[in-house]
DNA sequence: CCTTATCAGGTCATCAGACATCTGACAACA
DNA sequence: TGTTGTCAGATGTCTGATGACCTGATAAGG
């Protein structure tokens, strides 16, 4: 049983637009300031409806990409990074994806260490209920994923920052598309349950030293798994 | 003449419905999880066309606010920090600037420990012409702080991981909003030069943690300066 | 009894067309 | 010359129609 990976689903129109437009600029194409074809045209040469590049263009508007002006046309603006973290696909396409797995390792160990420092009882309880869910699911892989990266999601809380939290769990959705590709063993799931239960014992011992060594440890671990699995990146 | 203002134009539809669903979920009207009412009702609910509703839909979609599955409906996620960073004004207002800056601290001490690690010679030398910009722009305080930023930002590439400097970027964006408040003396700039050089230093002997001391020293002292300069988060 | 087909209802995806509103340019007028 | 009228073209918005897809109920077949 279970060698059905989920269909990945085609991007819908608008989003073929939108990463059309923006290919288009990055190549240069068109640059900032540039005026862009009308709608009316764009649908035309696109073979759509105008609503689909409309819904294209209020997106690449709300990211800063295009300039929109009633009455006088849409004009291509300079860019932030707003672009790129929208659009996490191009991050394996830059071959950005170590970078990010690093950078989400930096963030959890940092992460781990401030909830040793700042965890009150309800976070702890909230991490204790957390493991519990993770080891009754146990058995069923699909929804132990879900469990084990909700222990995370709960610990990034336990440390009192918003931001870094927020920004943790746009890490962790480019993590979990990578993740869905690694194949997970019986012996993977409880070895890294048996990291969070550590990881809690450090958290209410309020030991951050600990509780930084053993994510870094668990993080370790699972990059290595994830570097086998995918063996491409070797050599100079 | 003149006691006519120009009319402040309003927002479009689809950015209204945008906000007012933001709001919805930002007040635990609606939680993660949550079915929203299709896109149908919702029209008829705001009293607005069917396409400003997909609209506004395929923003909170791509910024991951909703998911929204073909025959099924739309559904309410856990959203990261896109739609944060797209309104950085919500930001101030849910009183986070405490915890962007020290989000902010983190990450910087973070970049200059890579940074020593990592920095290659034309990074150096790049942290090097920024410096040496600062160094002739001290007496324009104007100038002055725009090269201050420069010079980390310079930083933060010489880390060599483009995910957590994407990050750090998106975080300085709302301290410069902050900084602009603060009342900048010479003194303060030489002192910020002085640091600079002392980071520059440290990074170009690979020392990591000089850099990482430096610089949490270095923004130690900028932080006391704007929570004196804003008092009112005193007392318990 | 269990499996499979089929259907109906609800929902999103997309398109086409219509009208409103705004902008800029130019003609018409005084 | 300067103001006003008009128009073409652009975006803003709404509506209706069609297709694709998911779900649950029911019927047909083994």
């Amino acid at each position: 049983m279970s060698d059905f990976r989920a269909i990945p689903k085609s991007p819908s129109i608008p989003e073929i637009v939108l990463e059309e437009i923006q290919r288009l600029i990055a190549e240069g194409k068109v640059r900032p300031g540039d005026h862009l074809p009308s709608e009316t045209e764009l649908a035309e040469r696109f073979g759509v409806g105008r609503s689909s590049i409309r819904e294209a263009m209020r997106v690449l508007q709300l990211i800063g990409v295009v300039e929109v002006i009633q009455g006088k046309g849409t004009f291509v603006r300079q860019a932030g990074i707003l672009p790129l973290m929208i659009d996490w696909s191009r991050i394996s396409q830059t071959g950005l994806i170590s970078e990010a797995m690093e950078a989400r390792q930096f963030m959890e160990v940092l992460l781990a260490r401030l909830a040793a420092e700042r965890a009150t009882h309800d976070d702890i309880e909230a991490l204790r209920r957390s493991l519990r869910q993770s080891e009754e699911s146990l058995s069923n892989m699909e929804s132990n994923v879900r469990a084990g990266v909700d222990f995370h999601l709960v610990l990034a809380d336990a440390a009192h920052n918003q931001i870094l939290a927020l920004m943790y769990r746009t890490i962790t959705d480019l993590y979990l598309e990578v993740a869905r590709r690694m194949r997970i063993t019986p012996e993977m799931a409880h070895d890294r349950f048996h990291d969070h239960e550590r990881l809690l014992e450090a958290v209410a011992s309020r030991d951050p030293q600990a509780a930084a060594d053993i994510m870094k440890d668990h993080l370790d671990k699972a990059y290595q798994i994830l570097s086998a699995g995918e063996p491409e990146t070797k050599s100079a």
